[in-house]
DNA sequence: AGCACA
């Protein structure tokens, strides 16, 4: 307790600091409201709010120490001093120089994706789908969702923005294989159990060696299984970059290259167990290569290599990364919107804008639909590509004589290029 | 008037 030499701590004499203390905030002020307060004097790169006993203290840290005294500087020589919801408020430069830890798990920048999914109604995609798709990728936290007219959202909180990143990247502009919305079809249980597990069990559940490479035994093959099939089927998890097929033993392989592992992984996880074609022809047996790059042919019937024929699929953005304001994602989440179905990505959504969360705003294309009750019929100029088709090719591909196919997949022109449009009007 | 978090 030495009451040594008192050093007065006025605010006159305290050193500057990007950081600010405000009291006498109104109980429980929302990090918006600071934002609003001091956002005229520059750039608001953290908070933290209800601080104190009374929570009624907060500190705004802005990006740069002039910023922070022109705000000062501007209240302290101000005939109206700063307000929020009509309550005075005191602002000095705080004692540290940084806010520390305001960023809990759920409000990293950028760490939550605003996924819009056309062509379905809320419903159609079960939570637990999306819980699946996206746990691919990272650790789910939340999940919510949300249908206005407009069309049917998600929003994914993962927990941090490179794994949202790294889940847009994957996903943007595919389709969530159509099983998922028929609730006649199994859906591997275990896949959404996964929940609390990811990839590699904690409790030393190791599973298999994991690759970006999948070998997919087929079985029961009554119809054509060709690359521009595998493709199709393949191509809703993630960019395909190789495939190729091959006999063995009397049966039938192929090998799907994914850019990376967890591309791969959900997709095994989807299709693992599913037929192709309803009717169990063309089961799926999925397994981890042990190849981590397919040396194919670029183009044969047999295989295909469509990172060598300029495919600008992936030309993704970056998760937001503008500082968070979070105090929740229902108020102010970062957003890096990503729609699945016929998706088409969404630019980040800085702070200031939260109020673009409302769905209603969202403009929205209604593309060929490819969820439930939708045949996929192709249309009649553009036939599937199959090389030397099925004896009794279907008139519609994926489709088994007097079956539903299975799996929303688009007609692919036989160029090679993925079919993902980019719907116009995005938000 | 007042300065948190782990």
């Amino acid at each position: 307790m030495s009451s040594s030499s008192g050093q007065p701590q006025f605010r006159y004499t305290q050193t500057p600091s990007k950081v600010l203390h405000l009291r006498n905030l109104p109980w429980e002020c929302t990090e918006e409201e600071l934002i609003e307060l001091g956002k005229p004097f520059g750039k608001i790169v953290n908070t933290k709010c209800n601080v104190g006993a009374n929570r009624n203290q907060a500190f705004v840290e802005f990006a740069d120490l002039n910023q922070a005294i022109s705000m000062v500087s501007y209240y302290a020589s101000s005939s109206e001093p700063a307000q929020v919801r009509g309550k005075t408020v005191y602002i000095q430069y705080s004692n540290r120089q940084e806010i520390v830890n305001n960023k809990v798990s759920g409000e990293v920048a950028g760490n939550v994706l605003l996924v819009t999914i056309e062509g379905v109604e809320a419903g159609d995609v079960s939570i637990d789908v999306i819980h699946l798709v996206f746990s691919a990728f990272g650790f789910v936290h939340k999940i919510a969702t949300f249908e206005k007219a407009a069309g049917f959202q998600a929003l994914i909180q993962y927990t941090d923005a490179a794994t949202a990143s790294e889940a847009k990247n994957a996903l943007d502009g595919r389709s969530i294989p159509r099983d998922y919305t028929n609730p006649y079809l199994p859906v591997n249980p275990s896949a959404i159990e996964g929940n609390l597990q990811p990839m590699v069990g904690p409790d030393g559940k190791i599973k298999e060696p994991e690759s970006n490479v999948l070998l997919a035994a087929i079985e029961n093959m009554q119809y054509a299984v060709t690359v521009d099939v595998l493709y199709t089927v393949f191509s809703a998890f993630g960019t395909v970059q190789k495939i190729a097929i091959f006999e063995k033993n009397g049966g039938t392989q192929a090998l799907i290259q994914y850019p990376d592992v967890t591309t791969a992984a959900v997709a095994k996880e989807a299709l693992e167990g599913h037929c192709i074609y309803d009717g169990g022809y063309c089961k799926l047996h999925l397994s981890y290569s042990r190849h981590t790059d397919l040396n194919v042919k670029a183009y044969s019937d047999k295989s295909r290599d469509y990172t060598i024929s300029s495919t600008g699929i992936l030309s993704n953005p970056q998760a937001s990364s503008v500082p968070s304001a979070s105090t929740g994602w229902q108020t102010n989440p970062q957003v890096a919107g990503t729609s699945v179905g016929s998706i088409g990505m969404q630019a980040p959504v800085p702070v200031g804008q939260a109020a673009a969360w409302d769905p209603s705003k969202t403009t929205f294309a209604s593309p060929a639909g490819t969820f439930p009750g939708q045949p996929f019929v192709p249309s009649a100029g553009a036939p599937f590509p199959t090389s030397g088709g099925p004896p009794s090719a279907p008139a519609g591909y994926f489709q088994a004589p007097q079956q539903r196919p299975q799996y929303g997949v688009q007609p692919r022109p036989a160029s090679g290029a993925p079919p993902y449009g980019q719907p116009p009007g995005y938000f």
